[in-house]
RNA sequence: GGGCCGGUGGCCUAGCUUGGUAGGGCACUCGGCUGAUAACCGAGAGGUCGCGGGUUCGAAGCCCGUCCGGCCCA
């Protein structure tokens, strides 16, 4: 049957349970196609360009994680309440070593050969893209749970073709411009995991290593000796010279029949503390003088190579010089140099010219050119040469070492350092490009972008961006066996022309495959087996992305992203390979803001971290406490590029702080719904509010204001903050306790409608504020607030525009009064305290002495009167009068009058009552509209005159239809019986329900 | 070794750009309120603004140095 009644709201339920609300709401999204809707209702809008920093698939996510997704969804919702059409598209980073060695430990292998051999390499990709594409849908769950609004249906995914294409599209455009190279790099590997690691994926760890001094004969000079320490004995083979630091003294010491050279510093504990051997010193020298020394190799015999490296230079196996890699912390001042197994070793090689030597494969055994090691694994070596050294009397002292060492962070294996062939991007001729384009971005924090990254980049190399792997997007190179002519494909096309069919799956091994004849010697063309680091994977995503998008491989036609948002880590990573690759690729910027957040920490402020089994399950909190207070709690808690310690107490108090909005909500739909107030019959006339509500309103539109600016800044955690200061302290603390005795059932204030007309239009607006924030609670209070009563009004919360600032009705002025007045009534209550009279118990008059000119009090005198309960408030010159008591404020002097005379006794006295009587009718269950038969009883006299004289107050405000004062309390079956104590005098009541 | 960030009462933090009585929340003590109510409000106590210099009439803030913590790089 259709309702004809007026509409109104909908009572909203008293408890609080934000884990189910959240679940009802997310079942209505989905029953609804909300998020659908919403899309739809933007297409044809400007377009708001946001980029999804893709995260790993490797499980479940982490809060970090949650939390950054909660700021982007945040950000997501307020453009397309403020019109945009949101480019949504969430991203996921599927290849790479994590996943590979997931994969091999659940099919329990454990080397390259493994999967070549046992498993098949067509077998193991299948695994790693199951394992991907699985843990991709267990994010989405969680990403939705909590509230996020992105394109789930078509994220981009790093492993589709389509995506491929995106990388191959950079590869191209760099190997055109002369950007791609080939060349021998010291690279940081893993022998397990066969490949190489980049830094960031290093994991230190304490180790017990070989420390070992090694002395080697000085060519042209008997028993003498440049004495070098090292921990790693299997680099030995691969030595090419030993470097000296030119600013330090060495000695030349005789010690037993033999002459040493080592530093002054570090002679003395080397010979005596280390060896404890007596020795003289015949020279000192300094670091230069040392120079061009030229020493026998001392594992000649051993390494027959290293004979032929011998003849071919004079500098091969003599002393160099280096001052940054030479210190006095430990060794011997002279250090053991092999470019082809360090960093700066390979530094120092190139610059002295000295060649490359690895004599060690990427499975971390000797090759041929390793001679008698050939074929040994590097820690089996280690022995092997030890012994070799001893034998030659070469080897002056061996012990153990505890130290940091980088392993992989994966697997665990120490990582080694191998020269390896590796293909590069010349990211250091664009360098001063990046940083000029970087110029103009606008980051949050400045100094993210401004500074930090600005110095990152300043300090770019090339980057390297191959890897010896299966998982990832197959490097486009493609090679004559015979001629090593090279051929880079741009794309999927170009690719088929060239080879004439497309495997279905772009990975390995389908990929590696095809093949054609080379353009100069007609041999054949193969491709280089590696596969691209991952992080090209991601930094390609401003045109990769859009075949998710948008359904185009149209690379060329990215747009400049108006908006990203990641972790500080991104500074080196997602930040920096975008820029790359988008300044590689068209010379362009990618993004024209970003917003960088820090880190997560636990309680004890350590940083979380999975592998240390550190940290915060985001759905622990989520079933605690729900979505929307974690969403709360991340936005608000932490300033931008800072890391959030994360303290379950703050996020108690956050669900605290949403308790009161909800109370709010609850408060306005109980009274409205009980006064069957129809919204849509009245509209809003700001001109005639009360003074409080069009302060109320003011309050309003300056927090639409200042949330407004704030958004456009990318100033995210300020904004959960105003709306937490407004909903907390203006509207429930201030506003509806203003208005509570207007909107009471039994009032007939004619304001009564003003009010609920001011409130409701302000809870209505103050939704749509809060929804980017709040999705969830927003929606249930919108049902049941706007909906209910406005049938016409849009389905979902998060289809209402932005509000508009109505400058008109903020007035700072009266905002500044209120706050005047708010101090008078702290004050007026400290008094009271003092005094010991409760605020209950209304006083005579408060005087008002202004100190300060500009104070006036033009609008709330009244509030002031009955938010400090007196009957009169004056403005005066100078306090006249007795019993006054006063307290100095800032811009006034207060005097509170606080004499009783017998109606004020009077009035106390019925307020005390009143209160005990509503507090009995609360225990007995009483609803609001029940009435009662009341009996006062007191041996007092002068007690029951008081009542008497108060007695329609006291029947009003209690819902009673008859009162009889009496010295004792009649008995009655039924009777709920109470009692107070009023200047030391008891005072009872008893009272039974009128039944209707 | 270099870069960046942080260090504010017992705890979490705002303020720092553009110097002038250090603000809020939690906890604590006392009090109040009670038709939003297993909620709420007020008052009180509690601060060497990491430390040391400098600039200034005046420094949490600006400059220099230093210590501690975090991150990144080498």
């Amino acid at each position: 049957m259709e309702c004809e009644y007026a509409m109104t709201v909908t009572e909203l339920p008293k408890q609080f349970d934000l884990p189910s609300l959240e679940e009802e709401v997310l079942l209505f999204w989905k029953k609804n196609k909300v998020y659908e809707k919403v899309t739809e209702q933007l297409s044809g809008q400007p377009v708001f360009r946001f980029l999804d920093g893709p995260p790993y698939t490797t499980g479940a996510i982490h809060l970090g994680t949650a939390w950054n997704k909660i700021l982007k969804d945040m950000v997501l919702r307020f453009r397309r309440m403020q019109g945009f059409r949101v480019l949504d598209t969430p991203g996921f980073d599927m290849h790479g070593l994590p996943i590979e060695v997931h994969v091999e430990k659940a099919l329990g292998i454990k080397s390259k050969l493994d999967i070549e051999s046992k498993i098949g390499v067509d077998k193991f990709i299948k695994q790693c893209q199951d394992f991907a594409l699985s843990n991709l849908d267990q994010m989405t769950e969680q990403f939705k749970r909590t509230g996020v609004w992105m394109n789930w249906n078509r994220p981009y995914r790093t492993i589709d073709n389509p995506y491929i294409e995106g990388t191959w599209h950079l590869m191209k455009r760099a190997s055109e411009r002369g950007l791609l190279y080939r060349g021998l790099r010291s690279i940081d590997c893993c022998v397990r995991c066969e490949t190489a690691i980049a830094k960031r994926e290093h994991e230190y760890r304490t180790v017990e290593d070989y420390s070992i001094w090694v002395k080697f004969p000085i060519i042209g000079k008997t028993n003498e000796y440049v004495v070098i320490w090292t921990t790693t004995p299997w680099t030995l083979p691969a030595n090419m010279a030993v470097m000296v630091n030119p600013e330090f003294e060495y000695l030349r010491v005789k010690v037993d029949k033999e002459v040493w050279i080592l530093a002054k510093g570090l002679a003395n504990i080397i010979l005596q503390g280390l060896l404890n051997k007596q020795y003289e010193v015949v020279e000192e020298v300094k670091g230069t003088k040392l120079l061009g020394i030229r020493y026998e190799h001392p594992l000649l015999d051993e390494v027959p190579r290293q004979a032929k490296f011998h003849d071919a230079s004079e500098k091969v196996h003599s002393v160099v010089l280096s001052e940054e890699h030479v210190t006095l912390e430990q060794g011997t001042g002279l250090v053991h140099m092999a470019p082809g197994h360090g960093p700066q070793d390979f530094e120092v090689g190139e610059r002295e010219e000295i060649p490359i030597f690895c004599p060690v494969t990427l499975s971390g055994s000797f090759s041929e050119e390793g001679g008698k090691y050939a074929g040994m694994k590097v820690q089996d070596a280690n022995e092997v040469i030890l012994q070799d050294l001893r034998r030659k009397k070469l080897l002056v002292h061996q012990d153990t070492i505890e130290h940091e060492y980088a392993h992989c962070w994966r697997c665990g294996s120490p990582l080694v350092y191998l020269a390896t062939d590796q293909w590069f991007l010349r990211v250091s001729e664009i360098r001063e490009e990046i940083i000029k384009k970087n110029e103009d971005v606008y980051w949050v924090p400045d100094w993210a972008g401004h500074t930090w990254f600005r110095n990152w980049v300043q300090n770019l190399r090339d980057w390297c961006i191959s890897r010896q792997r299966y998982w990832g997007a197959p490097l486009p190179i493609w090679k004559c066996e015979k001629c090593e002519e090279i051929e880079v494909i741009g794309s999927i096309n170009e690719l088929k022309k060239k080879s004439g069919k497309i495997p279905e799956n772009l990975h390995r091994p389908w990929i590696d495959e095809l093949s054609w004849p080379c353009s100069k010697c007609k041999d054949t063309m193969k491709r280089v087996s590696d596969v691209l680091d991952v992080w090209l994977d991601s930094g390609v995503a401003p045109w990769a992305s859009r075949w998710a998008t948008y359904g185009t491989t149209d690379f060329d036609n990215w747009e400049t992203a108006d908006f990203v948002m990641e972790g500080k880590d991104q500074i080196s990573s997602w930040f920096n390979t975008l820029f790359n690759s988008t300044m590689l690729a068209d010379n362009r910027e990618p993004y024209k803001s970003v917003y960088m957040h820090g880190f997560t920490a636990d309680e004890q402020g350590r940083p979380m971290s999975k592998s240390k089994g550190i940290g915060v399950f985001p759905e622990e909190v989520v079933e605690k406490f729900g979505a929307e207070t974690l969403r709360m709690y991340c936005i608000k808690s932490t300033g931008p590029g800072e890391d959030m310690h994360f303290l379950w107490k703050d996020v108690e108090d956050t669900r605290r702080s949403l308790s009161i909005l909800w109370n709010v909500y609850v408060f306005a739909t109980t009274f409205m719904k009980a006064a069957g107030y129809d919204p849509q019959a009245h509209k809003l006339k700001p001109q005639s509010l009360q003074n409080e509500d069009r302060w109320i309103l003011s309050q309003l539109h300056l927090l639409i204001k200042q949330v407004g600016e704030r958004l456009e800044k990318y100033e995210l955690p300020f904004i959960p903050r105003l709306m937490e200061s407004f909903i907390v302290k203006d509207l429930s603390r201030w506003y509806i306790k203003l208005i509570r005795p207007r909107t009471w059932v039994s009032s007939q204030d004619e304001t009564k409608t003003q009010a609920f007309t001011t409130l409701y239009y302000v809870l209505r607006t103050l939704l749509a504020v809060l929804a980017p924030v709040l999705p969830f609670q927003t929606e249930k209070m919108y049902k049941a607030l706007v909906r209910s009563a406005e049938p016409d009004a849009p389905l979902s919360v998060h289809m209402l525009p932005w509000p508009k600032v109505n400058e008109k009705l903020i007035d700072p002025e009266r905002s500044q009064e209120m706050e005047w007045v708010s101090d008078i009534v702290e004050a007026t209550q400290f008094i009271r305290q003092e005094e010991g009279l409760k605020l209950r118990w209304p006083c005579q008059r408060l005087v008002i002495v202004p100190s300060k000119k500009e104070f006036q009090l033009e609008h709330f005198s009244d509030v002031v009167a009955s938010q400090t309960n007196v009957k009169t408030v004056e403005i005066q010159k100078k306090a006249k009068g007795d019993l006054l008591k006063n307290k100095e404020l800032p811009f006034a002097t207060i005097y509170l009058d606080i004499s009783e005379t017998p109606e004020i006794r009077a009035e106390r006295l019925s307020r005390d009552l009143i209160r005990q009587i509503q507090a009995t009718r609360k225990k007995q269950g009483l609803h609001v509209t029940q009435r009662i038969k009341l009996y006062v009883a007191a041996k007092s006299l002068e007690l029951r005159k008081a009542v008497e004289m108060t007695r329609d107050s006291i029947a009003s405000k209690v819902g009673a239809i008859t009162l009889e004062v009496e010295e004792k309390i009649p008995t009655v079956k039924g009777l709920a019986v109470g009692k107070l104590t009023f200047a030391n005098k008891e005072v009872q009541f008893g009272f039974i329900v009128q039944e209707k």
